[in-house]
DNA sequence: TCGATTGTCTAGCGGTGCTAGGATCGAAGG
DNA sequence: CCTTCGATCCTAGCACCGCTAGACAATCGA
């Protein structure tokens, strides 16, 4: 059976570097320039390789979200552990939320912007999804306010960091008011 | 020169045909069906002479986005010229906001999530965006608090409102809790 | 009436996501 | 060791995309 689990590892090692090659294509020329030939192209196979690991290219970049989903997650839970008190907590879960987003476009975009086939809000989400709505809402649990479902709380605060991240990325947003609109936001929204 | 006057007159009234056809189909299909060809058969037309009217289909989008300003501009002043007081015109504001997003999705891809080749948070802004943002201010200028910039705190109130708008949109935040968010966010971020 | 200009269309370019069907290669059985 | 056979991969091609060159017809001014 050796040969079979060789076989399967190769399989699972390129599957990874799919989505390693997609994701790195979509941080350098955005994911309009991810096409499956490139891509194809990039990691020396042909086409319908590609298909033969995902139903097409909507699946590629759910692969890339659940991925980042996860770093996310880690990146958030990070910068809340290193920080003291609730309102330096929630100041730097927003400043590491948003920094995630300008660092890695490419992967905020598979995440929230396009669409990966991935299902939200729902008993079928993917754990790395929930896993990082649960690491925004330890945070923010504790400054949800009395009588604020916790949840509720995290959905509008999650739903402003998302409107911030989005609209500057889009130049919507002047850039140097960056820092100021994340303490307005914080001071408002958190109850301390 | 009457018969050069007519003529102008017919290509307006040709390019609003297209930017009203474009909106529609984009209203009942979504953005990804309106290519040049189905465009170009619905108004009648070849495609090329969509291209004797716009650059291309992002200046379409562009077109259909400043439409939608101009209707959104008006939308949240009516609602906000109905309501007493600041806290009611300021809900009255954000329900018109998201309401408008969610009866009109394309347009409001269009203005916010497409690239329709526009300008924002610059001097060389189309009016009918300028206005658009000018209508929230008019609002939230009374209620951001004091020693906050009011061009600030809209950008910030515009971003979750943004982020709310996109999120549900997306299946990402549970529908039936959408009043109860407008309420929370309203509550926290404006102060009466 | 004739030439020039304007307007529109047909046809086609290079690209996209995706797939059918044939070639190739390696593992298992005689 | 050789042969068979199944898994694996690639070539080639589909229908569609945004966009445009160049042919053609209609209209205008001289």
């Amino acid at each position: 059976m050796s040969v079979q689990e060789r076989k399967e590892r190769e399989r699972a090692a390129r599957e990874r570097l799919i989505v390693a090659t997609a994701r790195e294509l979509a941080e350098e020329q955005g994911w309009d320039a991810v096409t499956t030939r490139r891509l194809a192209e990039r990691i020396e196979y042909s086409q319908p390789v590609l298909y033969s690991h995902f139903r097409g290219k909507r699946e590629i970049i759910g692969a890339v979200a659940l991925e980042g989903a996860t770093e996310m997650a880690a990146a958030m839970r990070a910068a809340a552990a290193a920080a003291d008190g609730p309102h330096a907590r929630v100041t730097a879960l927003a400043r590491a939320y948003l920094d995630f987003a300008a660092r890695s476009p490419a992967v905020y975009d598979a995440l929230f912007r396009l669409d990966g086939g991935l299902v939200f809000a729902d008993e079928e989400t993917p754990q790395p999804l929930k896993d990082a709505f649960a690491a925004l809402l330890e945070t923010l649990d504790e400054v949800a306010g009395d009588g604020v479902d916790p949840g509720l709380f995290t959905e509008v605060f999650w739903a402003a960091l998302h409107g911030l991240a989005t609209l500057s990325r889009a130049g919507r947003l002047l850039p140097e008011d960056a820092e100021r609109r994340v303490e307005l936001l914080v001071d408002r929204l958190a109850v301390v």
